[in-house]
DNA sequence: CCGCACCGCTGAACCGGTTTTGCCCTCCCG
DNA sequence: CGGGAGGGCAAAACCGGTTCAGCGGTGCGG
């Protein structure tokens, strides 16, 4: 009934406990047959390892951590963080490390568990997501020394390694599709600014936008799905709406579609809309949402390996994972035919669609190259 | 730099651990002015205790834990764990406890877990949820003796407490609503029928619905999107579609909306629908759903408390937390008029509306009270 | 035949807390 | 003024592992 320790091991087969830990660790320091009758012994008893006498005596939590300060209304919404975590613990529990996870309220209360954690110990190192544009996070972290992988690209992360993927390339992708369909305006819902990638995606379509002959205008929301849906009014009701709108979220996409369709508009006849993340939310509407996609759970499993080796005294290079791939569903379609730009469009996705909407300026160019 | 022990501070004021041990943990055996001198050492050094160490020598692992064993893709978009996380957090951050958390991949697994984590002694006690109908995890967990709150209805649970609300009397609350609006024949979209909360809502409305006056055809998903979509269109292909659909959840409440939107079914003129789990979700639609609505995060809370007292040694009776009320919002509205039972519905529902749909054969009776 | 290396194991220290025991000193009371 | 009570602290044991020093016995080489 009560737990067996090695003690009792040692008993039973007539050894000290410094034999069974030999054995039962795989090191030498035992003969084969004591080695084979102390495992059998251990094996009938069900014995395990109690986790705070090995913690206490090598001095390894034999944990890691992850903390989110994302207001938990919104967060049960993102997939992201589930995905992330069941990656994760694919990972770990392949040697039985457990995962510490809780929310936190703000910035300062998710430093403050970082503190406690490290100070006592309940964890060998942490996961550092939502990385922000002056992240008050990473010089506390460097300076406990506290083993940390970032989830995110590594820019301002310090010393830290991060495992990653390029925000820059897939936004590229999402907006050449959108070329290659001949929109020119094109409209986009980002998160919180203070957010690394938000600046980083914001800075590619800065730069790539111009090159494919597109004009952009974009409006950041919280990633709320209220947010999303003001934020699709908003571009849409300008005097030179956008016609086709690239959303940071899926939860925001999905939300902007909506409203976007409340409006009267139709969806990818007058506006098309690209998601940016994979979930069933994307197949919940009509039409299902173009989406850039990426395997979350993977990438949390890398991320795994990582603090794995850093706990473990290990200098970690940066891990880049593949880019997001862009699924192709029904909510993006040629542009509206316009007075002036519309031939080349319509020629181009190799499909055109009857009905003008929003004529506006529109420059006029050829169509990108895919 | 090195994280300090109950030794350095002994050290500095002078005294041994076993002072420094009744200093810190406010017991008598120390005077006024050496606790003091002690406090401050301790607050000036830093220190926190490792955990481990307290954990070995009192015998509890100081930590709590959950498992969920649902697909990482379905959990993402489910509110209602992080909802109750954030919950258990709140609670248990008051005296610094942390949270295992994982996902399993199937039942045996998690049933591993709670056996491994028990037999490492990693946590003191553990959150049960998604309780079946003949839950192979209440044995184990009681054969082991380890504290668990079983968040749920206590029915088949065993000797295990459970932290609950009545999701009867929140069927029955969505019922007469329906009802009241004229509605005589309901659909109803539920969950996996293995689960112990899907029998007990079925088994409600099974009792209610004739009360009512109503008859009610029930499809049972996954849960999934794609499945409340495909349960929505089976009901509303049916010779005597329903007027009336309830979700068992708000991810398929929102997928089977827009599937009946999709269908060319105006909501709520020609069918209304109502969810069970009020989140961010609701919102995202066109209506937003009228949904049954409880504070899951307070929900959460309760148990920890509850779990706490448990792994304390307490015997800890069932917790009854309030009904799931419904929040009104656009999706549900008076059942379309028919020849037969159109002028009492318009009549209950204060504003009836045209359109007939589906004659069916329509059970005529009084508009139930309330 | 002696010395040395190595094997297989024991005994003890150690990790950092908690708890029990017991000593010394003061204070109070008869 | 002697004795008992009790406060304040030291010393040590304990939780259940890991690890290191050491010891007897065997085999091998010189």
């Amino acid at each position: 009934m009560k737990r067996p320790t090695m003690a009792d091991i040692a008993r039973r087969a007539g050894v000290t406990k410094a034999a069974v830990s030999f054995a039962l660790n795989g090191r030498p320091g035992v003969s084969d047959p004591t080695r084979r009758r102390i495992l059998a012994i251990a094996d009938e008893l069900g014995w395990q390892p109690n986790s705070a006498a090995r913690a206490l005596s090598d001095g390894r939590a034999g944990a890691f951590g992850l903390v989110v300060d994302r207001p938990a209304r919104m967060l049960g919404l993102e997939p992201f963080f589930m995905q992330l975590i069941s990656g994760i613990q694919a990972e770990l529990s392949a040697d039985g490390t457990p995962l510490l996870f809780t929310v936190a309220e703000d910035q300062r209360a998710e430093i403050a568990t970082y503190r406690s954690w490290w100070a006592q110990r309940r964890v060998d190192g942490v996961f550092l997501v939502d990385v922000q544009l002056e992240d008050a996070r990473v010089p506390v972290l460097e300076e406990l020394g506290m083993p940390t992988v970032v989830i995110g690209a590594p820019v301002g992360t310090g010393r830290l390694p991060a495992a990653w993927s390029d925000d820059a390339a897939a936004a590229g992708t999402a907006l050449r599709h959108l070329a290659a369909l001949g929109h020119r305006r094109v409209g986009r819902v980002c998160g919180p600014a203070h957010l690394r990638h938000t600046e980083i995606r914001s800075a590619a379509v800065a730069r790539l936008a111009p090159e494919l002959g597109m004009e952009c205008a974009t409006v950041a929301t919280d990633y709320s799905a209220d947010e999303g849906a003001a934020a699709a009014r908003t571009l849409l009701t300008r005097p030179d709406p956008p016609t086709a709108i690239l959303f940071d979220s899926d939860l925001t996409a999905v939300s902007g579609l909506t409203a976007a369709q409340a409006m009267g508009l139709r969806v990818p006849e007058d506006v098309s809309v690209v998601g940016w993340g994979d979930s069933a939310l994307c197949e919940l509407v009509h039409p299902p949402l173009t989406a850039l996609s990426r395997d979350v759970a993977a990438h949390g499993g890398h991320a795994a390996r990582m603090l794995r080796a850093a706990a473990g005294g290990a200098r970690v290079a940066d891990l880049e994972d593949e880019a997001a791939r862009l699924v192709l569903r029904g909510s993006t379609g040629p542009a509206p035919v316009t007075a002036a730009a519309g031939a080349a469009a319509g020629a181009a996705a190799g499909g055109g669609t009857q009905g003008a909407n929003a004529p506006g300026p529109g420059q006029r160019q050829t169509v990108a190259e895919l």
